[in-house]
DNA sequence: ATTCGGACTTAGTACCTTCGCA
DNA sequence: TGCGAAGGTACTAAGTCCGAAT
C-alpha cells in the first residue's frame, strides 16, 4: 500500500489532528474565557448540591440515547446466539491453536488492492461481505435480553454460590448484601474470569445498580526539609514557611529540565508560589532569578539515588506496602462484581505541566482535600470514609455515571475523575460498542463516499472538498448513519486497514518471528494513518548500532561456519568414515542454527528501524479491533502473548474469547 | 444557533520492571 | 551478576461527543 494512500485517508479522516499549534492557541485562549466568564456560575450551581446526601439526576435523556444506540442493532436471531455459544466451548482455553478447526476455514478474499482516487481501498468482496454481515454478524453487540438456557444454568450455579445476587434487570439489589457477597467471593480466588460479554446489558442509560468502593488514596503530606537543605535568596540563607517551601521544592525537582527556563513557565510559577508566602516572604522575595534552589535540588537527587540504591528488602518491602494498597483501594464492587479501579490515587500536587507552548506552564496544581471530593457510589452501599476530621464535599448516587470519585482541578477548572480500568465491564462494553459502530460504517461507507465524492465534481475540487469534508464532518454525519462521528471514521479506517494489511502481508509459510513482523508492519501502517508519531528514543542510534554489531558479529560467525562446514565435508569426501559424516551433519546443524540467528537479528532491526518515529500502542490500544488480531493469531497459529502483553490481553479478553480465525471486521 | 461543560476516550511520556547478554 | 535496552505501567493532559444552558 502506497504512502499516498494513507495520506489520503488521513485528510478524509476526521480532520482531527492534534499537534497543530495553532490551534492548541486558540484553543488556550477558548479556555481562558471560558473559564472566568463561567466559573463563578459554575460554582454557584455546584454549590446547590453540596452536602447533599442524595443526589437522584433526573436523566431522562442518557436514557433514550443510549436506547436509541442499542436498538440500531436488532435483529438478532437466537440461532446467533447459540453459535456464540458454541464458539465459547471451543476457544475456552485459547493458546493461539483452536482446538477445533472449521472445515471450510478461511476463505483468502483479500486481492492486493489498487486505492482508488478517493483514496481508500475498496475490497471487490465487499459487497457479498456487506449482505452477509447484515444477516450475520449484525446482531452482535445488542443487549441480550433473551436468557439462553445455558447462561440460565450459570446464573443459578452463581446464585448458589453467591448466595442472594440479583441478575441486573431484576430488581433493587438489597441493602448491604450484595456487598458483603461480593467481598466475600472477592477475597476467594477469582477462580473463573467473569464474561461480562456474555451477559445482558443494561438498555437504560444505568451503568450499574451497586456500587462501593473505598474512595480515594490522597497525595502523601509534605515532609518539611531537613534544616541542612537550605534556600537562599540573592546569595543569603531564607528559611521557607512550610507552605512556601513546599512550592519551592516543586520547582526545585523540575529545574534540570528545559521547561524551567522558559518565561512563561517561571513567571506563571512564581506568580502562584507568592500566593503561598508569609507576608514577609512576599515583600523580600520579589525575583525568581535571584532564588537558589540548587541545594534542594542535590538534596531530591540524593534522595533519588538513595532509593535505587535500596537493599532488595528494602525494596520489597515498599513493593508490599504498594500492592496493600493496591488491595485496600485499588477495587470497587461494581453489581457483585470486584473491578479494577484504573486510577484510585489523587493526583499529587505539583507544578503544571501543559504539553506544548500552554499558557498556564508551571502554575500551581494544588493540593486535592477531602472538602474537594465528591464521592459517587450506592446509596445502599458502604460509605468510603473520610480521612479523620474531614468532610467529603459531597456523596452523591448517580447509577448513569460510571465514575467513583470526582473533583474540580485548578488550573483549566474541568473535572477529574476517578473510573475503572479497561478491563472492567463497564469499560470493555463501550469499546466493544466502539467497534460494531465503526463496522456499521462499513456496511455504508461505500454509499456515503459515492455521495460525497458526487459533490466534488465540480470547478475549484480544492476548495470544494474541503468544504464538503468540512460540513460533513460537522453537520451531516448523524444523517447518513445514525451514531456516526468522526471519530466512527477514524476507527473504521485504522480497523479495516490492519485487516487489509494483515491479509495482504502474511504469508502462512512464514515462520513466526516473520508474521509478527509483518503484524507489526500492519500496524504500523496504521500508525501512520493516524499520525501517531513519536520522537525517536534518546537512545535509538546506539541501540542500532550495537543491533548492528550483533548482526555483524553473527555474519562472521556464519561464514566461519560454512567454512568450517566445507572443509568438514572436504575431510569426509576423503576419509569415508561414519565419525566424519557425523562431524559434517553437525556443522550443518550448526550453520542452520546461525542461519536462524541471523536471521531473526535483521528481522528485529528491520522492524526497529521503521518503528523509529511510529508510536504502535495508541492505535493497538484504542483504533484497532482487538478481533481482528486476535483471529489473525488463530489463523496463522501466533500465540497471542506474542501481539498483546498482559494488560492488553485484559482489556481485550471478551474479543480474546469471541472471536474466531475467520472473524471480519 | 451557539456556547458551555460533564463525562468519557485518547495520547504522550516519565518512570519502573524485566529481559537478554557479556 | 551487573548493565543497558526493551517492555510495561502509571499518570495526567488533551481531545471528542453531546445534552443543557444561554
Amino acid at each position: 500500500m502506497s504512502g499516498d494512500h494513507f495520506h489520503n485517508d488521513s485528510q478524509i479522516d476526521s480532520g482531527s489532528r492534534h499537534n497543530d499549534s495553532h490551534k492548541h492557541k486558540d484553543k488556550y485562549k477558548d479556555k481562558e474565557h471560558k473559564h472566568k466568564d463561567h466559573k463563578k456560575d459554575k460554582e454557584r450551581e455546584k454549590s446547590k448540591y453540596s452536602n447533599s446526601e442524595h443526589r437522584d439526576s433526573s436523566d431522562k435523556k442518557h436514557r433514550d440515547k443510549d436506547k436509541e444506540r442499542l436498538k440500531l442493532k436488532d435483529g438478532s436471531s437466537d440461532k446467533q446466539k447459540d453459535k456464540h455459544r458454541e464458539k465459547k466451548k471451543e476457544e475456552r482455553s485459547f493458546d493461539g491453536k483452536p482446538k477445533k478447526e472449521k472445515e471450510n476455514g478461511f476463505e483468502s478474499p483479500f486481492i492486493k488492492s489498487e486505492p482508488e482516487n478517493d483514496g481508500f481501498y475498496h475490497s471487490p468482496k465487499h459487497e457479498k461481505s456487506l449482505k452477509r454481515e447484515r444477516d450475520d454478524d449484525d446482531a452482535e453487540f445488542k443487549p441480550k435480553k433473551i436468557k439462553t438456557e445455558e447462561s440460565e444454568k450459570k446464573a443459578k450455579k452463581r446464585k448458589q454460590e453467591e448466595e442472594d445476587i440479583k441478575p441486573k434487570k431484576k430488581t433493587k439489589d438489597k441493602k448491604g448484601e450484595a456487598a458483603t457477597d461480593g467481598k466475600k467471593k472477592a477475597k476467594k480466588e477469582p477462580e473463573e474470569k467473569w464474561k461480562w460479554w456474555e451477559e445482558e446489558r443494561y438498555t437504560d442509560g444505568v451503568k450499574w445498580k451497586f456500587l462501593e468502593h473505598k474512595g480515594p488514596v490522597f497525595a502523601p503530606p509534605y515532609e518539611p526539609l531537613p534544616s541542612n537543605v537550605k534556600f537562599y535568596y540573592d546569595g543569603k540563607h531564607m528559611k521557607l514557611s512550610p507552605g512556601a517551601e513546599e512550592v519551592a521544592t516543586f520547582f526545585a525537582k523540575m529545574l534540570d529540565h528545559e521547561y524551567t527556563t522558559k518565561d512563561v513557565f517561571r513567571k506563571n510559577f512564581f506568580k502562584d508560589w507568592r500566593k503561598e508566602m508569609t507576608s514577609e516572604e512576599k515583600s523580600k522575595l520579589t525575583d525568581l532569578n535571584k532564588c537558589d534552589f540548587s541545594e534542594m535540588s542535590e538534596y531530591f537527587k540524593a534522595q533519588s539515588e538513595a532509593r535505587k540504591a535500596m537493599t532488595k528488602e528494602e525494596k520489597l518491602k515498599i513493593k508490599e506496602e504498594n500492592e496493600r494498597l493496591l488491595q485496600e483501594y485499588g477495587f470497587c464492587i461494581m453489581d457483585n462484581h470486584k473491578e479494577r479501579i484504573a486510577n484510585f490515587r489523587i493526583e499529587p500536587p505539583g507544578l503544571f505541566r501543559g504539553r506544548g507552548d500552554h499558557p498556564k506552564m508551571g502554575m500551581l496544581k494544588r493540593r486535592i482535600r477531602p472538602e474537594d471530593i465528591i464521592i459517587n457510589c450506592s446509596k445502599d452501599s458502604k460509605y468510603p470514609k473520610p480521612p479523620p476530621g474531614t468532610k467529603w464535599k459531597e456523596v452523591r448516587h448517580d447509577n448513569k455515571v460510571t465514575w467513583l470519585v470526582s473533583w474540580t482541578e485548578n488550573i483549566q477548572g474541568s473535572i477529574k475523575y476517578i473510573m475503572l480500568n479497561p478491563s472492567s465491564r463497564i469499560k470493555g462494553e463501550k469499546d466493544w460498542q466502539k467497534y460494531e459502530m465503526a463496522r456499521r460504517l462499513k456496511k455504508c461507507v461505500d454509499r456515503i463516499r459515492a455521495q460525497y465524492r458526487e459533490d466534488w465534481k465540480s470547478k475549484e475540487m480544492r476548495i470544494r472538498q474541503r468544504a464538503v469534508a468540512l460540513y460533513f464532518i460537522d453537520k451531516h454525519l448523524q444523517e447518513l448513519m445514525d451514531g456516526l462521528t468522526a471519530k466512527v471514521f477514524r476507527t473504521y479506517n485504522a480497523s479495516i486497514t490492519l485487516q487489509q494489511q494483515l491479509n495482504e502481508l502474511t504469508s502462512s509459510e512464514d515462520n513466526v518471528p516473520a508474521k509478527i513482523l509483518s503484524y507489526n508492519r500492519a500496524n504500523r501502517a496504521v500508525a501512520i494513518l493516524c499520525n501517531h508519531q513519536r520522537a525517536p528514543p534518546k537512545t535509538f542510534e546506539k541501540s542500532m548500532q550495537n543491533l548492528q554489531t550483533k548482526i555483524d558479529a553473527k555474519k562472521e560467525q556464519l561464514a566461519d561456519a560454512k567454512r568450517e562446514l566445507k572443509s568438514a565435508k572436504a575431510d569426509a569426501k576423503v576419509r569415508r568414515d561414519e565419525k566424519s559424516k557425523k562431524a559434517v551433519e553437525s556443522k550443518k546443524k550448526a550453520v542452520q542454527r546461525i542461519e536462524e540467528q541471523l536471521m531473526k537479528l535483521e528481522v528485529q532491526a528491520t522492524d526497529r528501524e521503521e518503528n523509529k518515529q511510529i508510536a504502535l500502542g495508541t492505535s493497538k490500544l484504542n483504533y484497532l479491533d482487538p478481533r481482528i488480531s486476535v483471529a489473525w493469531c488463530k489463523k496463522f497459529g501466533i500465540p497471542i502473548e506474542k501481539i498483546y502483553n498482559k494488560t492488553q490481553r485484559e482489556k481485550f479478553a471478551w474479543a480474546i474469547d469471541m472471536a474466531e480465525k475467520d472473524y471480519e471486521f
